[in-house]
DNA sequence: TGAAATGTTGGGGCG
DNA sequence: ACGCCCCAACATTTC
Protein backbone atom coordinates (compact mmCIF):
# COMPACT_ATOMS: atom_id res chain seq x y z
CA UNK A 1 0.00 0.00 0.00
CA UNK A 2 2.27 2.70 -1.39
CA UNK A 3 1.26 5.95 -0.98
CA UNK A 4 2.92 8.62 -3.69
CA UNK A 5 2.87 12.29 -2.76
CA UNK A 6 2.69 14.68 -5.51
CA UNK A 7 4.07 18.51 -5.10
CA UNK A 8 2.20 20.50 -7.74
CA UNK A 9 4.01 24.03 -8.66
CA UNK A 10 3.16 25.78 -12.20
CA UNK A 11 2.10 22.39 -13.30
CA UNK A 12 -1.73 22.44 -12.26
CA UNK A 13 -3.08 19.91 -14.51
CA UNK A 14 -3.64 16.32 -14.77
CA UNK A 15 -3.41 15.61 -18.15
CA UNK A 16 0.32 15.19 -19.65
CA UNK A 17 1.55 15.41 -16.06
CA UNK A 18 4.50 13.67 -16.21
CA UNK A 19 4.70 13.76 -11.88
CA UNK A 20 1.47 12.86 -11.46
CA UNK A 21 1.30 10.25 -14.44
CA UNK A 22 4.65 8.78 -12.75
CA UNK A 23 2.78 8.65 -8.89
CA UNK A 24 -0.27 7.14 -10.46
CA UNK A 25 1.18 4.67 -12.32
CA UNK A 26 3.40 3.69 -9.15
CA UNK A 27 1.40 4.43 -5.93
CA UNK A 28 -2.08 2.62 -5.06
CA UNK A 29 -2.74 5.69 -3.22
CA UNK A 30 -1.98 9.64 -4.27
CA UNK A 31 -1.83 12.41 -2.04
CA UNK A 32 -2.10 15.88 -3.89
CA UNK A 33 -0.31 18.88 -2.68
CA UNK A 34 -0.23 22.71 -3.40
CA UNK A 35 1.43 25.02 -1.41
CA UNK A 36 0.53 28.68 -1.40
CA UNK A 37 3.27 30.43 -4.06
CA UNK A 38 3.61 33.55 -1.78
CA UNK A 39 5.48 35.49 -4.48
CA UNK A 40 2.67 35.72 -6.55
CA UNK A 41 1.42 39.63 -7.42
CA UNK A 42 -2.35 40.41 -7.56
CA UNK A 43 -3.38 39.63 -10.53
CA UNK A 44 -1.82 36.16 -9.97
CA UNK A 45 -3.60 35.52 -6.97
CA UNK A 46 -6.74 36.12 -8.60
CA UNK A 47 -5.42 33.28 -11.19
CA UNK A 48 -4.80 31.09 -8.74
CA UNK A 49 -8.02 30.85 -6.60
CA UNK A 50 -9.75 30.06 -10.06
CA UNK A 51 -7.36 27.27 -11.42
CA UNK A 52 -7.08 25.67 -8.05
CA UNK A 53 -10.63 25.75 -7.77
CA UNK A 54 -10.98 23.83 -10.92
CA UNK A 55 -8.11 21.48 -9.89
CA UNK A 56 -10.02 20.96 -7.16
CA UNK A 57 -12.98 19.65 -9.01
CA UNK A 58 -11.03 17.67 -11.66
CA UNK A 59 -9.98 16.02 -8.87
CA UNK A 60 -12.68 15.54 -6.60
CA UNK A 61 -14.17 14.12 -9.67
CA UNK A 62 -11.94 11.30 -9.88
CA UNK A 63 -12.45 10.67 -6.49
CA UNK A 64 -9.16 11.91 -4.96
CA UNK A 65 -8.29 15.37 -3.18
CA UNK A 66 -6.69 18.33 -3.07
CA UNK A 67 -4.65 18.97 0.15
CA UNK A 68 -3.18 22.68 0.11
CA UNK A 69 -0.97 24.57 2.80
CA UNK A 70 0.75 27.73 3.28
CA UNK A 71 4.10 27.54 4.77
CA UNK A 72 7.85 26.63 3.39
CA UNK A 73 7.75 23.54 1.35
CA UNK A 74 10.93 22.62 2.67
CA UNK A 75 9.32 22.50 5.91
CA UNK A 76 5.60 20.87 4.76
CA UNK A 77 6.41 18.52 2.85
CA UNK A 78 9.09 16.05 4.59
CA UNK A 79 6.73 16.21 7.20
CA UNK A 80 3.35 15.60 5.35
CA UNK A 81 5.89 12.68 3.84
CA UNK A 82 6.54 11.31 7.00
CA UNK A 83 3.08 11.88 8.70
CA UNK A 84 1.81 9.79 5.23
CA UNK A 85 4.59 6.95 5.26
CA UNK A 86 5.20 8.00 1.69
CA UNK A 87 8.81 7.28 0.12
CA UNK A 88 8.60 8.95 -3.10
CA UNK A 89 7.69 12.47 -3.34
CA UNK A 90 7.02 13.35 -7.32
CA UNK A 91 7.58 17.18 -8.63
CA UNK A 92 8.09 18.95 -11.45
CA UNK A 93 11.54 20.13 -12.83
CA UNK A 94 11.59 23.86 -12.44
CA UNK A 95 13.65 26.40 -13.94
CA UNK A 96 12.83 29.30 -11.13
CA UNK A 97 15.44 29.64 -8.54
CA UNK A 98 12.84 29.87 -5.77
CA UNK A 99 11.56 26.15 -6.70
CA UNK A 100 15.46 25.30 -7.34
CA UNK A 101 17.07 25.91 -4.27
CA UNK A 102 13.50 24.60 -2.63
CA UNK A 103 13.79 21.25 -4.38
CA UNK A 104 17.85 20.98 -3.52
CA UNK A 105 17.29 21.33 0.36
CA UNK A 106 14.41 18.96 0.11
CA UNK A 107 16.33 16.47 -2.10
CA UNK A 108 19.09 16.34 0.88
CA UNK A 109 16.33 16.51 3.74
CA UNK A 110 14.11 13.66 2.22
CA UNK A 111 16.96 11.18 1.62
CA UNK A 112 17.97 11.32 5.27
CA UNK A 113 14.42 10.23 5.89
CA UNK A 114 14.59 7.08 3.72
CA UNK A 115 12.23 9.38 1.37
CA UNK A 116 13.67 10.93 -2.32
CA UNK A 117 12.32 14.65 -4.30
CA UNK A 118 11.80 12.73 -7.92
CA UNK A 119 11.78 15.43 -10.35
CA UNK A 120 10.05 15.39 -13.60
CA UNK A 121 10.67 17.19 -16.69
CA UNK A 122 7.52 19.25 -17.48
CA UNK A 123 7.13 23.06 -17.50
CA UNK A 124 9.29 23.26 -20.88
CA UNK A 125 9.63 21.52 -23.93
CA UNK A 126 13.05 20.61 -23.50
CA UNK A 127 14.74 19.76 -19.98
CA UNK A 128 17.38 23.19 -19.45
CA UNK A 129 20.61 21.15 -20.55
CA UNK A 130 19.28 19.70 -23.58
CA UNK A 131 19.75 22.40 -26.29
CA UNK A 132 23.18 22.73 -26.42
CA UNK A 133 25.58 25.24 -28.24
CA UNK A 134 27.96 22.89 -30.46
CA UNK A 135 30.57 23.95 -27.84
CA UNK A 136 28.69 22.83 -25.12
CA UNK A 137 27.55 26.12 -23.96
CA UNK A 138 24.13 27.86 -23.43
CA UNK A 139 22.37 30.18 -26.30
CA UNK A 140 22.49 33.51 -26.16
CA UNK A 141 20.57 34.89 -29.21
CA UNK A 142 17.62 32.94 -30.45
CA UNK A 143 17.25 32.25 -33.51
CA UNK A 144 20.11 29.46 -33.86
CA UNK A 145 18.44 28.41 -30.13
CA UNK A 146 14.86 28.16 -32.38
CA UNK A 147 17.20 26.52 -34.58
CA UNK A 148 18.37 23.63 -32.48
CA UNK A 149 15.09 23.20 -31.06
CA UNK A 150 13.48 22.54 -34.12
CA UNK A 151 16.43 20.33 -35.11
CA UNK A 152 16.15 18.40 -31.73
CA UNK A 153 12.43 17.68 -32.46
CA UNK A 154 9.31 17.73 -29.57
CA UNK A 155 8.54 14.01 -28.63
CA UNK A 156 5.15 13.27 -29.96
CA UNK A 157 4.19 12.11 -26.68
CA UNK A 158 1.31 13.16 -24.67
CA UNK A 159 0.14 11.60 -20.89
CA UNK A 160 -3.78 10.82 -20.18
CA UNK A 161 -5.23 12.21 -17.08
CA UNK A 162 -5.48 9.09 -14.74
CA UNK A 163 -8.90 8.05 -14.45
CA UNK A 164 -9.30 7.56 -10.86
CA UNK A 165 -7.24 8.91 -8.13
CA UNK A 166 -7.15 7.24 -4.53
CA UNK A 167 -6.62 10.11 -2.21
CA UNK A 168 -5.53 10.10 1.28
CA UNK A 169 -7.48 11.99 4.65
CA UNK A 170 -5.26 14.78 5.50
CA UNK A 171 -6.03 18.23 6.69
CA UNK A 172 -5.61 21.10 4.15
CA UNK A 173 -6.33 24.36 4.65
CA UNK A 174 -9.23 26.45 2.49
CA UNK A 175 -9.01 28.25 -0.46
CA UNK A 176 -11.44 31.20 0.41
CA UNK A 177 -8.84 31.62 3.77
CA UNK A 178 -5.88 32.28 1.09
CA UNK A 179 -6.96 36.42 0.21
CA UNK A 180 -6.41 35.45 -3.30
CA UNK A 181 -9.77 37.06 -4.59
CA UNK A 182 -9.81 40.80 -4.10
CA UNK A 183 -12.23 42.29 -1.98
CA UNK A 184 -12.92 45.81 -1.81
CA UNK A 185 -12.09 46.91 -4.24
CA UNK A 186 -12.97 44.68 -6.33
CA UNK A 187 -10.96 45.08 -9.30
CA UNK A 188 -11.75 41.60 -11.08
CA UNK A 189 -14.09 42.53 -13.18
CA UNK A 190 -12.64 42.58 -16.29
CA UNK A 191 -10.73 39.66 -15.39
CA UNK A 192 -13.65 37.18 -14.87
CA UNK A 193 -15.21 38.47 -18.38
CA UNK A 194 -12.29 37.44 -20.44
CA UNK A 195 -10.82 34.25 -18.73
CA UNK A 196 -11.73 30.99 -18.16
CA UNK A 197 -8.80 29.59 -15.91
CA UNK A 198 -8.15 25.88 -15.74
CA UNK A 199 -7.47 23.12 -17.77
CA UNK A 200 -10.94 23.13 -19.57
CA UNK A 201 -10.73 26.16 -20.47
CA UNK A 202 -7.11 26.33 -21.59
CA UNK A 203 -8.03 23.44 -23.75
CA UNK A 204 -10.86 25.35 -25.26
CA UNK A 205 -9.06 28.19 -25.76
CA UNK A 206 -6.33 26.28 -27.54
CA UNK A 207 -8.62 24.15 -29.83
CA UNK A 208 -10.25 27.77 -30.60
CA UNK A 209 -7.27 29.11 -31.35
CA UNK A 210 -6.03 26.34 -33.75
CA UNK A 211 -10.16 26.67 -35.63
CA UNK A 212 -10.17 30.38 -36.02
CA UNK A 213 -6.55 31.92 -36.15
CA UNK A 214 -3.80 30.68 -36.39
CA UNK A 215 -3.33 30.48 -40.10
CA UNK A 216 -3.14 34.35 -40.05
CA UNK A 217 -1.44 34.29 -36.82
CA UNK A 218 1.56 35.79 -38.57
CA UNK A 219 -0.09 38.93 -39.65
CA UNK A 220 -3.07 39.35 -37.64
CA UNK A 221 -1.20 38.63 -34.28
CA UNK A 222 0.42 42.43 -34.23
CA UNK A 223 -3.20 44.57 -34.56
CA UNK A 224 -3.96 45.12 -30.51
CA UNK A 225 -7.87 45.54 -31.70
CA UNK A 226 -8.38 42.11 -33.40
CA UNK A 227 -8.20 38.37 -32.11
CA UNK A 228 -5.49 37.50 -33.89
CA UNK A 229 -3.80 35.92 -30.55
CA UNK A 230 -4.10 32.92 -28.55
CA UNK A 231 -4.39 34.43 -25.29
CA UNK A 232 -2.58 31.12 -23.58
CA UNK A 233 -0.11 33.26 -21.86
CA UNK A 234 -1.76 32.73 -18.46
CA UNK A 235 -2.91 28.71 -18.97
CA UNK A 236 0.51 28.15 -20.13
CA UNK A 237 2.53 30.00 -17.27
CA UNK A 238 -0.01 27.68 -14.40
CA UNK A 239 0.33 24.80 -16.82
CA UNK A 240 -2.90 24.08 -17.43
CA UNK A 241 -2.10 22.95 -20.47
CA UNK A 242 1.32 21.12 -21.32
CA UNK A 243 3.76 23.33 -23.57
CA UNK A 244 4.16 20.13 -25.37
CA UNK A 245 0.97 19.80 -25.38
CA UNK A 246 0.21 23.07 -27.25
CA UNK A 247 3.06 22.64 -29.41
CA UNK A 248 1.79 18.97 -30.25
CA UNK A 249 -1.39 20.21 -31.94
CA UNK A 250 -0.17 23.20 -33.77
CA UNK A 251 2.47 21.37 -35.40
CA UNK A 252 0.09 18.23 -36.02
CA UNK A 253 -1.95 21.16 -38.44
CA UNK A 254 -1.41 21.43 -41.96
CA UNK A 255 1.77 23.40 -42.53
CA UNK A 256 1.31 27.42 -42.56
CA UNK A 257 3.64 30.40 -41.91
CA UNK A 258 0.52 31.02 -39.29
CA UNK A 259 1.41 27.49 -37.44
CA UNK A 260 5.26 27.95 -37.83
CA UNK A 261 5.49 31.49 -36.40
CA UNK A 262 3.49 30.58 -33.33
CA UNK A 263 5.42 27.65 -32.96
CA UNK A 264 8.26 30.13 -32.80
CA UNK A 265 6.43 32.11 -30.50
CA UNK A 266 6.15 28.89 -28.11
CA UNK A 267 10.09 29.05 -28.73
CA UNK A 268 10.09 32.50 -27.14
CA UNK A 269 9.05 31.27 -24.08
CA UNK A 270 11.25 27.98 -24.29
CA UNK A 271 14.29 30.78 -24.87
CA UNK A 272 13.10 33.04 -21.41
CA UNK A 273 13.27 29.72 -19.72
CA UNK A 274 16.87 28.88 -21.03
CA UNK A 275 18.03 32.42 -19.98
CA UNK A 276 16.43 32.11 -16.74
CA UNK A 277 18.39 28.69 -16.24
CA UNK A 278 21.45 30.57 -16.38
CA UNK A 279 20.65 34.01 -15.12
CA UNK A 280 18.90 33.39 -11.93
CA UNK A 281 18.84 36.67 -10.93
CA UNK A 282 17.17 37.55 -14.46
CA UNK A 283 14.27 39.43 -13.19
CA UNK A 284 16.40 42.42 -11.45
CA UNK A 285 19.92 42.08 -12.59
CA UNK A 286 21.05 43.04 -15.92
CA UNK A 287 22.66 40.26 -18.13
CA UNK A 288 24.68 42.93 -19.79
CA UNK A 289 26.67 44.14 -16.86
CA UNK A 290 27.47 47.22 -18.39
CA UNK A 291 23.81 48.33 -17.71
CA UNK A 292 24.65 48.87 -14.34
CA UNK A 293 26.15 52.15 -15.02
CA UNK A 294 23.07 53.55 -16.61
CA UNK A 295 21.97 56.97 -16.06
CA UNK A 296 18.43 56.19 -15.12
CA UNK A 297 15.67 58.63 -14.27
CA UNK A 298 14.11 58.46 -10.80
CA UNK A 299 10.55 59.83 -11.29
CA UNK A 300 7.64 58.56 -8.93
CA UNK A 301 5.23 60.55 -10.95
CA UNK A 302 6.07 59.58 -14.33
CA UNK A 303 5.79 55.93 -13.30
CA UNK A 304 2.27 56.34 -11.73
CA UNK A 305 1.22 58.24 -14.97
CA UNK A 306 2.16 55.43 -17.24
CA UNK A 307 1.38 52.55 -14.53
CA UNK A 308 -2.48 54.10 -14.68
CA UNK A 309 -2.58 54.37 -18.33
CA UNK A 310 -2.19 58.46 -17.97
CA UNK A 311 0.94 59.18 -20.32
CA UNK A 312 -0.82 61.31 -22.97
CA UNK A 313 0.19 59.23 -25.74
CA UNK A 314 -3.48 56.91 -26.86
CA UNK A 315 -1.27 53.68 -27.82
CA UNK A 316 0.73 53.36 -24.60
CA UNK A 317 -2.40 54.09 -22.08
CA UNK A 318 -4.87 52.09 -23.82
CA UNK A 319 -2.03 49.26 -23.40
CA UNK A 320 -1.59 50.09 -19.69
CA UNK A 321 -5.35 50.38 -18.70
CA UNK A 322 -5.99 46.54 -20.90
CA UNK A 323 -3.47 45.75 -18.34
CA UNK A 324 -4.84 46.69 -15.64
CA UNK A 325 -8.58 45.75 -16.43
CA UNK A 326 -7.72 42.34 -18.01
CA UNK A 327 -4.60 41.38 -16.18
CA UNK A 328 -3.53 40.89 -20.17
CA UNK A 329 -1.80 42.66 -22.66
CA UNK A 330 -1.58 42.30 -26.43
CA UNK A 331 2.38 41.35 -27.45
CA UNK A 332 2.75 44.32 -29.85
CA UNK A 333 1.58 46.95 -26.70
CA UNK A 334 3.69 45.07 -24.15
CA UNK A 335 6.72 46.02 -26.77
CA UNK A 336 5.29 49.49 -27.11
CA UNK A 337 4.52 50.53 -23.39
CA UNK A 338 7.89 48.94 -22.32
CA UNK A 339 9.44 50.70 -24.68
CA UNK A 340 8.02 53.96 -23.71
CA UNK A 341 9.25 53.30 -19.94
CA UNK A 342 12.59 52.60 -20.51
CA UNK A 343 13.02 54.61 -23.86
CA UNK A 344 11.52 57.97 -23.41
CA UNK A 345 10.94 58.32 -20.12
CA UNK A 346 14.20 56.44 -19.05
CA UNK A 347 12.85 54.52 -16.21
CA UNK A 348 14.66 51.59 -14.79
CA UNK A 349 13.18 48.53 -16.82
CA UNK A 350 12.57 46.75 -13.01
CA UNK A 351 10.73 49.04 -12.01
CA UNK A 352 8.36 48.14 -15.10
CA UNK A 353 8.58 44.04 -14.78
CA UNK A 354 7.76 44.89 -10.87
CA UNK A 355 4.13 46.53 -12.38
CA UNK A 356 3.78 44.04 -14.93
CA UNK A 357 4.42 41.20 -12.35
CA UNK A 358 2.21 42.21 -9.87
CA UNK A 359 -0.78 43.21 -13.11
CA UNK A 360 -0.38 40.53 -15.33
CA UNK A 361 -2.71 36.78 -14.61
CA UNK A 362 0.61 34.77 -16.74
CA UNK A 363 3.32 37.07 -14.36
CA UNK A 364 6.30 34.64 -15.67
CA UNK A 365 9.43 35.00 -13.64
CA UNK A 366 11.26 34.11 -17.12
CA UNK A 367 9.10 35.52 -19.78
CA UNK A 368 8.81 38.86 -18.22
CA UNK A 369 12.63 39.27 -16.99
CA UNK A 370 13.94 37.90 -20.42
CA UNK A 371 11.28 40.24 -22.19
CA UNK A 372 12.07 43.97 -20.38
CA UNK A 373 15.36 42.57 -20.33
CA UNK A 374 15.06 42.46 -23.96
CA UNK A 375 13.61 45.38 -24.23
CA UNK A 376 15.70 47.87 -22.17
CA UNK A 377 18.57 46.60 -24.04
CA UNK A 378 20.17 44.97 -21.51
CA UNK A 379 19.67 41.13 -22.42
CA UNK A 380 20.59 38.66 -24.54
CA UNK A 381 19.92 38.91 -28.18
CA UNK A 382 18.62 42.23 -26.65
CA UNK A 383 16.56 44.70 -29.21
CA UNK A 384 19.55 48.05 -30.02
CA UNK A 385 19.67 50.55 -27.92
CA UNK A 386 18.40 52.80 -30.76
CA UNK A 387 15.74 50.75 -31.70
CA UNK A 388 13.08 53.54 -30.10
CA UNK A 389 9.64 52.54 -30.92
CA UNK A 390 7.54 55.96 -31.84
CA UNK A 391 4.01 55.00 -30.64
CA UNK A 392 2.43 57.35 -32.51
CA UNK A 393 3.59 55.57 -35.70
CA UNK A 394 3.46 51.80 -34.10
CA UNK A 395 -0.01 53.19 -32.90
CA UNK A 396 -1.24 54.38 -36.78
CA UNK A 397 0.97 51.06 -38.09
CA UNK A 398 -1.25 48.66 -35.81
CA UNK A 399 -4.15 49.90 -35.09
CA UNK A 400 -5.22 51.71 -37.50
CA UNK A 401 -8.77 52.39 -37.08
CA UNK A 402 -8.27 53.51 -33.44
CA UNK A 403 -10.49 50.04 -32.65
CA UNK A 404 -8.11 49.21 -29.69
CA UNK A 405 -7.88 52.99 -28.32
CA UNK A 406 -11.27 53.29 -28.33
CA UNK A 407 -11.96 50.38 -26.24
CA UNK A 408 -9.52 51.41 -23.61
CA UNK A 409 -9.24 54.79 -23.37
CA UNK A 410 -13.21 55.55 -23.70
CA UNK A 411 -12.46 59.35 -23.19
CA UNK A 412 -10.47 59.35 -26.93
CA UNK A 413 -13.50 57.56 -28.69
CA UNK A 414 -15.21 60.39 -30.24
CA UNK A 415 -11.84 61.49 -31.66
CA UNK A 416 -11.81 61.15 -35.89
CA UNK A 417 -9.12 58.51 -36.98
CA UNK A 418 -6.87 60.82 -38.09
CA UNK A 419 -6.04 62.16 -34.59
CA UNK A 420 -7.04 59.29 -32.30
CA UNK A 421 -3.03 58.52 -31.63
CA UNK A 422 -1.95 62.17 -31.55
CA UNK A 423 -4.96 64.13 -29.68
CA UNK A 424 -2.49 66.70 -29.13
CA UNK A 425 -2.42 67.62 -32.93
CA UNK A 426 -5.85 67.88 -33.04
CA UNK A 427 -7.32 71.64 -33.69
CA UNK A 428 -9.48 72.94 -30.59
CA UNK A 429 -12.52 72.76 -32.85
CA UNK A 430 -12.06 68.82 -33.04
CA UNK A 431 -11.12 68.43 -29.50
CA UNK A 432 -14.34 70.04 -28.37
CA UNK A 433 -16.49 68.40 -30.75
CA UNK A 434 -15.01 65.06 -29.03
CA UNK A 435 -15.56 66.64 -25.97
CA UNK A 436 -12.02 66.36 -25.01
CA UNK A 437 -9.93 68.92 -22.92
CA UNK A 438 -6.21 68.16 -23.19
CA UNK A 439 -4.73 68.60 -19.60
CA UNK A 440 -8.07 67.95 -17.93
CA UNK A 441 -10.34 64.79 -19.60
CA UNK A 442 -6.76 63.53 -21.11
CA UNK A 443 -3.53 64.40 -20.46
CA UNK A 444 -0.92 66.07 -22.43
CA UNK A 445 1.55 64.36 -23.55
CA UNK A 446 3.94 63.26 -20.68
CA UNK A 447 6.99 63.96 -22.59
CA UNK A 448 7.67 65.30 -25.96
CA UNK A 449 8.02 62.43 -28.53
CA UNK A 450 11.00 63.67 -30.64
CA UNK A 451 12.83 65.13 -27.43
CA UNK A 452 12.59 61.70 -25.53
CA UNK A 453 14.22 59.56 -28.33
CA UNK A 454 16.84 61.97 -28.22
CA UNK A 455 17.63 61.86 -24.65
CA UNK A 456 17.19 58.34 -24.41
CA UNK A 457 19.79 57.97 -27.76
CA UNK A 458 21.91 59.91 -25.88
CA UNK A 459 21.90 58.13 -22.53
CA UNK A 460 22.12 55.24 -24.18
CA UNK A 461 25.25 56.14 -25.86
CA UNK A 462 26.83 56.48 -22.43
CA UNK A 463 26.28 52.83 -22.21
CA UNK A 464 27.82 51.75 -25.63
CA UNK A 465 30.55 54.06 -25.01
CA UNK A 466 31.77 51.76 -22.03
C1' DT B 1 9.53 42.02 -33.41
C1' DG B 2 12.48 50.51 -35.73
C1' DA B 3 12.76 55.23 -36.87
C1' DA B 4 14.87 59.04 -38.88
C1' DA B 5 18.11 60.92 -41.89
C1' DT B 6 20.20 60.65 -46.09
C1' DG B 7 20.80 58.96 -50.78
C1' DT B 8 18.96 57.39 -55.32
C1' DT B 9 15.81 56.98 -58.97
C1' DG B 10 12.40 57.87 -62.20
C1' DG B 11 8.06 59.95 -63.82
C1' DG B 12 5.86 64.03 -65.05
C1' DG B 13 5.18 69.11 -65.31
C1' DC B 14 7.04 72.84 -67.41
C1' DG B 15 9.73 76.32 -69.91
C1' DA C 1 12.27 67.55 -78.17
C1' DC C 2 14.94 68.37 -74.41
C1' DG C 3 16.76 69.56 -69.98
C1' DC C 4 15.58 70.98 -65.61
C1' DC C 5 13.27 70.70 -61.40
C1' DC C 6 10.23 68.67 -58.08
C1' DC C 7 9.13 65.13 -55.31
C1' DA C 8 7.19 60.65 -54.32
C1' DA C 9 8.88 56.16 -53.81
C1' DC C 10 12.18 53.28 -52.65
C1' DA C 11 16.91 52.03 -50.82
C1' DT C 12 20.72 52.73 -47.70
C1' DT C 13 22.94 54.37 -43.51
C1' DT C 14 22.88 56.07 -39.19
C1' DC C 15 21.13 56.53 -34.67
Amino acid sequence: MATHLVWFKNDLRLADNPALHAACAEGTKVALLYILDERAGGASRWWLYYTLAALRRRIEARGGTLILRRGDPVNIIPALAEALGTRDVHTARSMEPYWRKADKALDVILKAQGASLRRHHSVSLFPPEAIRTKAGGAYGVFTPFAKACFEAGVPDLLLPAPARLQGVETPSEALDDWGLLPVKPDWAGGMRAEWTPGEAGAAARLRDFCANAINAYGHERDFPGRLGTSKLSPHIHFGEISPRAVWLHAAALPASSGVRIFLKELLWREFSLHLLWQHQDLRTRPIREEFGAFPWAEDEAALRAWQRGQTGIPIVDAGMRELWQTGWMHNRVRMIAASYLVKHLLIPWQQGEAWFWDCLCEADEAANGASWQWVAGCGADAAPYFRIFNPLLQGRKFDPDGAYVRRFVPELARLPDKYIHAPWEADAVTLARAGIHLGQTYPAPLVDLAAGRARALEAYAKVKAM
